[in-house]
DNA sequence: AAAAAGAACGTTAGCGCTAACGTAGAGAGG
DNA sequence: CCTCTCTACGTTAGCGCTAACGTTCTTTTT
């Protein structure tokens, strides 16, 4: 209850402008209600004073805040920073003041995390991702704040969600792979269940193998999607027999470490094995044999992201579900043509 | 001001449970004031009626919040992310909640945040580095906000500051590469002014070289401090005459990108040229050749800063500046002796 | 010129919570 | 038996702000 003794409080403003504390709220709100001169007297008067609103009173009294709470599963990945970057520009544009969660792939952890915000009023709450715990669901469909959803696709998002198909992504790059000639190829990824939309990009290459009646071997790490996991990963996977041919990690940070051992193992890449990642990071650009790859539209799938979820806040409801494109990027690191 | 029909109030706990919103307020804080049967009561009907206590408005009472703001330079560089992960789990812990802001390396940007941040009248600011807009440091210090500076340290910190040496670890590698009888040296970074750590490593760098009378070249790359811009800075220090034989990166994203570079030019490295790089990323677990850098530590920094700034919310006055270590870590992308 | 409309303010009543203080009743001590 | 103290509550008065509704006073309309 202790008021700070130093703060300058909107009663402050409003005595020195000689005018009521309404006045004060009104002109510095930007709202109607003040004349140009007052707005203008009142404005000059608050920064001189150096008067900043209490964005708690404010929220309070609004009984909604201008926050927008994201759950992101890691920003040890650039990807989700790249979202988050593309985000900001919008939101922060739009007076809208972003908190950023890691859940750590861990649902409990989004969870207990969303019950933590809502009791701050949140403006909207961006999740990645569409699989989520269920109690976690049905709190925020009676929350009856506006939810994004990130980074994946759903039919039945909670309002809006803005993201890839990781399947078809998969599929499209299992396609790709068969269509090379590719018939052993090894999935290399972390433990099942952590990384849902990597277990359906798997899922998605599998399919488009299958349809070459060829199985898809599965190489797991029980480790954080990391260079060093790749490389654990590629050096198990290239232990078996038969050894694959091409090797499809869960990202090009898996698929970078997986090269690295391919290349230390003594083979040829692509001449001995296949590689091919997910995402297109920017490492690509500085390698000498581009890594075959997946490109996903992060910052552009931020900047959309945030303007529909600005639109959904201001009360505009557009299409639940805008799926973005992400493009197949041939590299050096397998195969350019159909080996006889 | 607009109620939320559906919102479950303290008031709305305290008739259900049959005391006053007092004892509600005090049960559920875990304060001293009601037996541990009504408790354990009131407890459990808030959990039954899903009452989640508004944080605007304990906070707005309290006239301080459990937010902890930090502010960085970049999420894209997982040197920081680390950082935070490691603040995270102490904070967390204590209750606490954190907003994350990039400034992009900008004061201007960082000094706009932190005036946002006041709004919100935040338990603790956490500023990367020691160099912050005049205005910033001045406003901070009359709010009596705790507030930790990170990744950088100076006798005079604002309040407390943890972290590394860069001007030290800059001519602790200056030492190493001189010693190892380096003696065209080229510093590769981006545009001065935007990451004041790394200039002091460059200076650091510089001062050992003057030791031995060696100048420092210079190739500054405008772009961000990315893998590229290594790629290019090294390009471009390459062709100058005469070709440096040692190259210090800003840090180990540029150094991957300036190694590539010059094996593309037909390098041999560390047979044509030195390559050292600052951080020691994990990138370098999965490299043929370990790339010579500076350990920092990252993670336990981040950790020791969260336990500092949290006895400082609580009102105790630690050390007021505390200097992590840095471990040069040779790798093999310079000579390992000294050549004759 | 009277009535209606509108601009520019001010007043009132909260938003949902907590610090500080008040009070009733039980138990202890003389 | 009467204080005294302590526990376990309740009451009061805000925290700093805003929505909704008044109140003037000027301008427009008929």
């Amino acid at each position: 209850m202790g008021r700070e003794p130093g703060t300058v409080r909107i009663e402050d403003v409003a005595r020195a402008a000689g005018v009521s504390i309404m006045s004060v709220s009104r002109a510095l709100r930007g709202v109607e209600g003040v004349s140009e001169a007052t707005r203008a007297r009142i404005t000059r008067l608050a920064a001189e004073m150096g008067y900043a609103p209490s964005r708690l009173a404010g929220s309070l009294a609004r009984a909604t805040s201008n926050l927008v709470c994201i759950s992101v599963p890691t920003l040890f990945d650039a990807v989700f920073a790249e979202i988050i970057s593309g985000m900001r520009v919008t939101l922060t544009h739009a007076g809208l003041e972003t908190i950023i969660e890691t859940s750590d792939y861990s649902r409990a952890r989004e969870a207990a995390w969303i019950e933590r915000m809502i009791k701050w009023s949140p403006a909207a709450l961006v999740l990645s991702g569409v699989d989520h715990a269920p109690k976690a669901r049905a709190r925020l469909e009676s929350a009856g704040i506006p939810v994004l959803e990130i980074w994946d696709v759903t039919p039945r998002p909670i309002d809006l969600c803005v993201g890839i198909d990781h399947r078809a992504a998969g599929a499209a790059m299992g396609r790709h792979l068969a269509g090379l000639g590719y018939r052993r190829p090894a999935y290399i990824g972390i433990r099942p269940g952590r990384d849902p939309r990597a277990e359906k990009r798997a899922a998605g290459l599998a399919e488009a193998f299958a349809e070459h009646g060829v199985a898809l071997a599965q190489q797991r790490v029980d480790g954080p999607p990391s260079f060093e996991t790749g490389h654990i990963g590629a050096r198990r996977a290239l232990a078996r027999s038969p050894r694959p041919d091409v090797l499809y990690f869960l990202n090009d940070h898996l698929a970078f470490g997986g090269l690295m051992a391919c290349e230390a193992a003594g083979l040829s890449v692509p001449g001995d094995i296949g590689v091919a990642g997910f995402n297109g990071l920017n490492i690509n650009d500085v390698l000498p044999r581009r890594l075959t790859t997946s490109e996903t539209p992060r910052e552009q799938m931020g900047k959309t992201a945030a303007r529909l979820l600005v639109a959904a806040i201001r009360g505009v409801r557009p299409e639940p579900c805008l799926a973005m494109p992400v493009a197949l990027a041939p590299g050096a690191t397998t195969r350019a043509i159909l080996r006889a």
